[in-house]
DNA sequence: AGTAGTCTTCTACGACACGTAGAAAAACCG
DNA sequence: CGGTTTTTCTACGTGTCGTAGAAGACTACT
């Protein structure tokens, strides 16, 4: 589906990390690194034009009454990821070999993780 | 990474559902469905920019001594697909979280093959 | 209400990826 | 060698994306 572009997955990775909706303002200031190291503060209205084709691709919703327009990721990026994934997989015509490489490449930790969260899922069978 | 543009991924996928190298025109043949519905025969030269794209991208490898040169996929479609979706889980913060809706979407039959493969890997822990 | 400042929309342009393919060069076969 | 097949070179049109100016809409202060 849509993928995103750089300047829009940066903007995107601000809102999933912020807990409220955000301002173009300061959606551009977030993008001058804290330290303020940044070489390249972009115009506001660059920012307004992501921000307007995100809303296209559906990634991001805007307040329109609050007057500086908070906008909002639609959903986390966890959630979001989680999507991608099984998108990517759906491209697969034998999902079981590609979970296979999938599993083969995971580490210990997370195979740990993934047993549980199966677990979780459904009990294992007896 | 190297994202597919429409006309690379069918080409890929003839590749990976066939188990030799094939030349430019037997992939543009294979273009035209099977049952000859298609209406759009490619230029074959058109077959042979994208294949150089693809081999470019590491995607195909191509025998530069048999004389039509044979294009095979570098890897398998299932190894190309876990690697991407890695690609994929790589670009999330919280993996565990991304995992957690991940495995909250498969049917439970995969959530089945999931634990086996998982069971192989490494035995779980007793 | 008028004016200044802020925010949004409209429009646009350059860069790049990709589908598409012709023209030219190279290799092969008889 | 000459014709045919194959490959390379080059190029154009379209779509997406980063970038942003100019103009219009809205807010607020006096």
């Amino acid at each position: 589906m849509g993928s995103l572009g750089v300047l829009e997955r940066l903007l995107m990775d601000i809102l999933w990390s912020a807990n409220r909706p955000l301002t173009a303002n300061e959606l551009r200031d977030a993008l001058l690194d804290p330290a303020g190291t940044g070489a390249k503060p972009l115009a506001t209205t660059t920012v307004l034009t992501v921000l307007s084709r995100l809303e296209g691709k559906g990634f991001v919703t805007r307040d329109r009454d609050s007057r500086p327009h908070g906008y909002t990721a639609v959903s986390s990026r966890a959630q979001h990821t989680a999507e991608l994934m099984h998108e990517v997989l759906g491209t697969t015509t034998d999902r079981t070999a590609t979970l296979a490489r999938f599993i083969g490449n995971v580490s210990p930790q997370e195979a740990q993780t993934l047993r549980a969260l199966l677990e979780s899922i459904g009990p294992s069978p007896e």
